[in-house]
DNA sequence: GTTGCGCAGATTTTT
DNA sequence: TCTGCGCAAC
């Protein structure tokens, strides 16, 4: 096998094929071309059966796209390789081994919304008020114990309370698992801790597995959590060929539980662990590379590349200083309409925020220029009310213990079984023990012994049909009957299509679409799996989410999140501002938070390849008023050598009253001076010329917004110049001094 | 069941 | 300022 595309360590990369390696990848350096090499050689050159090579990856799109590259480059049987994500292979195995967990191969997978509902449902059997302990907080501190590693049988409260900020969280804990079991459904978090469970209680179960994955790579390692960690360890520590491969700075997910130690300490663990860094990138311009790298390498938690580039110098980065929001994303208007004047293709051209709800000023301004964009994960098609109550129905098909699914569409479409006769129903359920199908199915079966429950005649009905529709599409199922059929007759049986048929706004024939649309997803699943059924399409729109993207001539919005992974020619970064790039959040937690949100600003700046630009306004309409914030630090952090400072001060005034009407105004701005380049460029003034503070500490000022303050601390100087001020009521900010509206005292 | 009011809260969201 | 929600009343 020819590796002479590859350069000096992607090659050893590549060579190493025993014992433990870490690859250390730096933003576009050929991370994946090198991993695909790596596998290819291994089926190649070390006639390593297809069968004993495990890739796992965090997210379906990497695992998608590193399929695509073996099945184009490898003469192998890619079919037999397993290339998947994490949740995706614990899917697979417990669905093969479940019966050592008491679980069987029908389980269902609850996300994170349904975690949420069955958690809510205790909440309520307890009496404790949402407000007192969210749901979400007992989800999240759940969520938590599984990405540590904890199942029930390997965590004890004394281990584990430190963790929880309220001590019924763990009676929590133990009641949601038990639910959990008793609906044949596993969460998220549980299919990884469920194959901890299964490999440790159950060795052989490991050594089966660990004899037939022989060579074990892992693909965003920078991503995965600690249980994550130990499942990879259990599959590998006897033949130790362990490849992962990640980039500790583009570490954007410690709040999903992605654990940066598993990078920072492989060595540890695997101490003969080689290492090889990968730090030559290939898809950006010097500039951008060596901004970029001056930024980052202010972050302590990390193991330390020197990313390096032979591509061209290119242009200098543009920061961009705009009076407000609109005028900021004026400013990205006129100059993609410029750039798209060059005759650059919109598809090379991306705008990132920082969150979803910055996208908007963005859409406004682009639609005002008639230029068409697509917004990358929007709202989730899979989330809508729709959709999950005909996923419910074909959930309760396919496992009779899914209460919450009956739960969710025993009164959808409305039957007249309301509150009163469910909650009859689930009380008789607990009592003998069944689920609440289950229970209707007895019900139907033989009425007269369920007369104590004096259930209406409305409601008896209404049972009955129910139990019979999904008895029928159980007998279609095993059958092995098309999924797509199966589906039609939910749809239409229910009642459900009529109940949308009969809502005739709007928004009734939106939902309509949606469920055509699900349907058409099922019939593509069904196309495209050998033996398609229920069980595996429920799966798989579970844990693949991804819904099919527009392409096209299409300018991309999406939040900096969205943009790990993808590169584009030309990049916008809006939002540059404290409080936003970073978050606040970020701000109040500290410097290890802000580390992330400086890896979050190091993924954005990596993803452009010829230009950057990145925009800040000083007054932001956030949260109903006029915010300023001031530039974001990260800005600080690029060396002046490496950016053009462009202030964008003309374009439209702001009305009074900002709000959806006064788009008006933008409509009159200078339209007139269209192909000229309206606004003012001028390169930065950096004078570090030392002048004495206008607000040394102590003295007392007033601002526009906070009113009276003392400063408390000044730093920078100039234009630079930031100072802290104390306010009343204990308000304590910091602003630039050159955009606060302050008043010397 | 649907509508409407009041109130809190308002990052990111691979699976 | 806007939204989403829980709860109360029709």
């Amino acid at each position: 096998m020819n590796l002479d595309f590859l350069n000096e360590s992607q090659r050893q990369a590549v060579l190493l094929t025993d014992g433990p390696i870490m690859l250390l990848a730096g933003a576009g350096s050929g991370k994946t071309r090198t991993l695909v090499a790596r596998i290819q050689y291994l089926l190649e050159e070390k006639r390593v059966s297809p069968f004993q090579v495990l890739a796992v990856t965090f997210s379906n799109k990497a695992a998608r796209e590193m399929r695509e590259r073996l099945a184009a480059n490898a003469q192998v049987n890619v079919g037999a390789l397993q290339v998947t994500t994490f949740h995706a292979f614990c899917a697979k195995v417990l669905r093969m081994e479940g019966a050592y967990l008491g679980l069987s191969k029908n389980f269902t997978i609850y996300d994170d919304g349904e975690s949420q509902s069955i958690i809510k449902a205790l909440l309520a059997k307890h009496g404790i008020n949402q407000k007192e302990l969210s749901p979400y907080t007992v989800a999240a501190y759940i969520d938590g114990l599984k990405n540590l590693g904890y199942y029930i049988g390997l965590a004890r409260n004394e281990d584990v309370e430190k963790y929880a900020e309220d001590r019924r969280m763990w009676d929590l804990f133990l009641e949601y698992e038990a639910e959990l079991h008793r609906s044949n459904a596993v969460d998220f978090g549980g299919l990884i801790t469920g194959i901890l469970n299964l490999f440790r209680s159950f060795p052989e179960v490991q050594r089966k597995y660990q004899d037939k994955f022989k060579y074990v790579l892992v693909d965003e390692y920078q991503d995965t959590n600690r249980a994550q960690f130990e499942m990879i360890l259990l599959l590998s520590e006897a033949h130790r060929n362990l490849c992962v491969v990640g980039d500790e700075d583009q570490s954007i997910y410690s709040w999903r539980g992605a654990d940066i130690r598993n990078i920072l300490d492989f060595e540890k663990v695997f101490s003969e662990a080689k290492l090889i860094k990968l730090e030559q990138n290939y898809r950006s311009s010097k500039k951008i590379i060596e901004a970029a790298s001056e930024v980052i390498a202010r972050n302590v938690a990390r193991k330390g590349k020197q990313m390096w580039t032979n591509n061209d110098e290119g242009d200098e980065i543009k920061i961009v200083e705009c009076r407000d929001d609109r005028a900021e994303a004026e400013y990205v208007a006129q100059q993609i309409k410029l750039i798209a004047n060059e005759g650059v293709s919109l598809k090379d051209i991306a705008v990132f925020y920082r969150n979803n709800a910055h996208s908007r000023t963005i859409e406004d301004a682009l639609r005002k220029e008639k230029f068409p964009y697509r917004v990358v994960a929007g709202i989730k098609f899979y989330d809508r009310k729709e959709v999950k109550d005909m996923i419910s129905y074909m959930r309760i098909v396919v496992n009779k213990k899914d209460s919450l699914a009956l739960t969710r569409i025993i009164n959808t479409p409305a039957r007249g079984v309301g509150a009163t006769s469910l909650r009859k129903l689930e009380d008789e359920a607990v009592r003998l023990q069944l689920s609440l199908f289950e229970l209707i199915e007895k019900i139907a079966e033989a009425p007269h012994e369920y007369k104590h429950l004096s259930l209406s005649g409305k409601v008896q009905s209404a049972i009955n049909q129910l139990v019979h529709l999904v008895q029928e599409v159980q007998v279609l199922e095993n059958q092995n009957h098309s999924p797509t059929f199966s589906y039609e007759k939910l749809l239409n049986e229910s009642g459900y299509y009529e109940f949308l048929r009969a809502d005739k706004t709007y928004e009734g024939a939106a939902r309509l679409e949606n469920l055509e649309e699900l349907m058409s997803a099922v019939k593509q699943f069904e196309e495209s799996e050998t033996e398609p059924n229920l069980v595996k399409f429920l799966e798989t729109i579970t844990l693949d989410t991804t819904v099919e993207e527009q392409t096209g001539e299409l300018i991309s919005l999406m939040t900096v999140h969205g943009s790990k992974g993808l590169e584009y020619p030309y990049v916008f970064l809006i939002g540059a501002e404290e409080n936003i790039f970073p978050s606040y959040r970020s701000l109040e937690i500290g410097p290890s938070a802000i580390e992330e949100e400086r890896r979050l600003f190091y993924v954005a700046m990596t993803r452009a390849m010829k230009q950057l630009t990145i925009s800040f306004a000083q007054g932001r309409m956030l949260w109903g008023s006029l915010k300023f914030n001031g530039p974001s630090q990260f800005l600080q952090e690029i060396p002046e050598r490496y950016y053009k400072w462009i202030s964008y001060q003309t374009g439209p005034k702001r009305s009074s009253e900002y709000g959806s009407k006064s788009y008006d105004d933008f409509d009159q701005s200078p339209e007139s001076s269209d192909d000229a380049v309206f606004y003012k460029e001028k390169v930065y003034q950096t004078k570090r010329t030392s002048s004495t503070s206008n607000y040394p500490s102590g003295s007392k000022i007033l601002h526009a917004l906070y009113g009276e303050g003392t400063i408390l601390d000044t730093e920078g100087m100039g234009q630079e110049e930031k100072v802290t001020i104390q306010f009343r009521d204990g308000i304590r900010k910091k602003f630039m001094v050159k955009f606060a509206p302050l008043q010397k005292l």
